[in-house]
Formats: C-alpha cells, sequence, structure tokens
DNA sequence: TATGAAAGAACCTGGCC
DNA sequence: GGCCAGGTTCTTTCATA
C-alpha cells in the first residue's frame, strides 16, 4: 500500500512511543486526535503496522547471554524444514536462509553459556544438520527496532 | 531486580499487546488494574520496561532487503570504534562484537541488493576495517519480539 | 509493602459535517 | 480531514491487610 509523509511521521512517533496519545501524535505531524486515529487503524487494516509490543531489557528476564549460529544442511533440506525444527525453540529468536557457504544463520538468546550450548547440541542433532558454526555475542553495540528510520 | 510470576505475567502481555488496558491485563493475571498500573510503572521505573514500541512490516517501509556483514578489522580497533562508526548507518539495524574469526556481526536493512552493496562499501572504507564477508538473507524463517519469551 | 475501590481527568471512538 | 458527544480508560487518592 502506498504511504504519504504524515504516515511515515505517524508510525515513526509509534515506533518510538507506541503509547503516545492521537493527541500528541496529531500535534507532532499536524493533525487532529480523530484524522491520526483513522489513518492509525488503517495502518493496521493493511498490516503495516502489525501490532504494538513493549520494549523489554532481556538482561532483565534472565537472557544475558546470545549467540549467532551458521547452519550447513543437507543438499535437499527445504527452507521450511529449517523453521518448523528451530522454531520450537524458544531459544531462537530470529532465523533466516542466506547466501554463501552457510544454508542458514540463527540468532540465540540464553541464560548463560552452557545454556547456548544445549541448544546448540539439539539443533546440530536435527537430522538434516551436517554442522554448525557458532559465534558468541561478546558485546551488543546497537540494536535498533525496525521501522525506526525510513528509505531515502 | 526481582520478578515474581506476575511481572512476568504482566510483561508477557505487554509484549503480545503493548496497548492492552490495565483492566484486560488484570483480568488475566487476577490482579485489579490500578495493581497492574503501579506494576507497570515500577517496571519501567527500573528499566526492565524500557519502552512501548510499534511492531512495522519491514517491507512496507520499503526494507524488502536484509543482509548480514562480518567486519574483520584491525588488531588494536575498540568495540566502541566500531559502534560509533555503524550507528551512523540507519541501515545496520544490529551490530554486535563475536568470538570466532570475525571480530563483529552486522544485520543491515535496505531497500534493494544495490542498496546493500552500497552501505558495505561505505563500511568497507572505514579505515579500521580490514575486510567484510556478507551474506544476502533469502527469506527470513523466524523473527521473535524480544521478551516474548520468558526463561526455564 | 502491596492491594482494591472510587472519582475526576484524560482519552478513545464513532457519527456527522 | 475536523468537530463534537458519549463511553471507556487512566491516574491519583484513600482505606485496608
Amino acid at each position: 500500500m502506498e504511504l504519504d509523509r504524515l504516515d511515515r511521521e505517524i508510525i515513526g512517533a509509534l515506533v518510538e512511543d507506541a503509547r503516545a496519545t492521537y493527541a500528541e501524535i496529531g500535534q507532532q505531524v499536524g493533525l487532529s486526535a480523530s484524522a491520526v486515529k483513522r489513518r492509525v487503524d488503517r495502518l493496521r487494516d493493511t498490516g503495516t503496522i502489525t501490532g504494538f509490543t513493549a520494549r523489554v531489557a532481556p538482561q532483565a528476564l534472565g537472557w544475558t547471554t546470545e549467540a549467532y549460529v551458521e547452519l550447513f544442511c543437507q543438499g535437499k533440506t527445504k527452507p521450511s524444514d529449517i523453521a518448523l525444527a528451530v522454531s520450537r525453540y524458544p531459544e531462537v529468536v530470529s532465523a533466516a536462509t542466506i547466501t554463501g557457504e552457510a544454508d542458514a544463520l540463527l540468532h540465540i538468546r540464553a541464560t548463560d553459556v552452557r545454556h547456548v550450548e544445549r541448544v546448540i547440541e539439539h539443533i546440530a542433532a536435527m537430522p538434516f544438520v551436517v554442522r554448525t558454526k557458532s559465534s558468541i555475542v561478546l558485546s551488543r553495540l546497537v540494536d535498533t527496532p525496525p521501522g525506526a528510520a525510513t528509505p531515502d
């Protein structure tokens, strides 16, 4: 769907603070509260905004360790097989198939290094996985919520 | 800070829907609306909840392509140098120093493959970068908002 | 220290222009 | 898109365990 400048500004405001009132957003972008509400409703209906969520400090919940794991799979493995298999683990917060030597890259959050190890063991034991290559995160430098910026 | 079962349930409800009313959350966890509000206020004051944000479909904003880029840096490069340098690019949505051969891993969102290429060129041109190794994302399999799950 | 109830203020929502 | 009215929610205070 087509987004104009106001839509993008409204999205930016909601990414910044999803609990901002329609009146506050309206003042920011130059619209009345009800006009903002109508646009937000439309953005939700069309699937541009998929929901509202709380930003939580992962450490506060006990997720103090993270890792990236490259997956090397058997030749005929389908992406959906990987998706199905890894989505059973809440520790796998992100997964994607990629170009290059590895077939997929997983992002894992765990309570400690031993926990990471345990999850990788489980994943490496899956039938279509040939081998894995993992990197523990030493320090997180950047973590931007998606939608914070708009292209061009 | 210490979180009890109710705190975790409230956080879960807010990660699910940051615009749920206090009364709705209260009914879900077995508290009155005002008790829920007090706990949410406390969770925000202590930094457990860092904010509320809209979940946006990146494609809808024009971010249709993503890539992971491994950074190989000169021996004496400090993490803060990398952080400072890459945070200037809105395309870099995540960055972390990691164990293994590479020094850092970047997650990039862009409008197309040419855009990815342009950003990598800029990053590769930074003085402390020796070389880069990038993987384009073919398909995203999993993308869980942080805080959706709770350890153990 | 944490809770539930209650009341006024602020906000949302839908109809109308 | 703006304005307005009725219903809902938020926010604070107070009393209680």
